[in-house]
DNA sequence: TTACATAGTGTTATATTATAACAATTAAAT
DNA sequence: ATTTAATTGTTATAATATAACACTATGTAA
């Protein structure tokens, strides 16, 4: 569950377009979006972009540096997020299965060590690219 | 395994310096370093890292923007990939667990897909680090 | 061995992604 | 009320990455 945040004005803006984008959004593609609601600089956006990431509002596709809005509503997921990636069509889908997450959390190396982290980005084709 | 690959004078250049780093390096720190070899433009760099990538010689390390070479002689790896960063000195390691890798290329998501590549980083503390 | 295709090179210019630094403002917590 | 932390607005700049073009080397196959 995640501890409830009251967005400000700007981390709401953005955070509202990136939740209605049903594809990943760049961080200039976002500026240009919201630059008729008066936020006109690239840091600015940065800066909501970054809260929102911190409170798991949205996560960074780092291979794509793209956001997308979290829909895990069971989340702790700010710090363990799985993602598929269509290598054609560019779609995102995040992954939310039970057995991966408790996999990976409880992942221990070979000197027997956890982490408090991971990302994981898969990548293939989605249905509808896979059948053309 | 790998199939075997000729480097080009450029592409040996790039990954000799990567291989002896014992940290992930930069695109322009690489370029730096190989200036006086008579690489002088960003894009021989690059053009090198991403053949170097694609071949699996080396890999990217998403969330820090830096190559490292591939030290993992059971290879198919350049599409199953899985590293450990501390988020305190930076170190990466690259994991090459048997059960890990199985486990992700057979995981299927919900819809029974799977994927032809995987791309993983855990983030905590390396032991050092932790123990400070 | 000539021709053709493929991959790589060198170069200049430019696009894209992201942060530094500073002054001012707002919100929250004593 | 005061002060502490977070956020904002702004300008400038750093860091990461690609476009476009002319040219060279290498492999393959007629």
């Amino acid at each position: 569950m995640h501890k409830e945040h009251t967005l400000t004005k700007n981390q709401q803006i953005i955070f509202d377009l990136i939740n209605k984008s049903s594809e990943p959004m760049k961080a200039y593609s976002i500026l240009f979006n919201v630059q008729k609601k008066g936020i006109k600089a690239p840091l600015q956006v940065y800066r909501a972009l970054d809260k929102l990431v911190k409170i798991g509002k949205i996560h960074k596709i780092e291979s794509r540096n793209a956001f997308i809005a979290c829909h895990n509503s069971s989340c702790q997921v700010a710090n363990a997020t799985a993602f598929s990636i269509c290598e054609i069509c560019e779609k995102v889908t995040e992954i939310s299965s039970a057995s991966l997450s408790k996999y990976l959390a409880n992942f221990k190396d070979k000197d027997g060590m956890k982490y408090s982290k991971y990302n994981l980005e898969f990548f293939g084709l989605c249905k509808k690219c896979d059948t053309k």
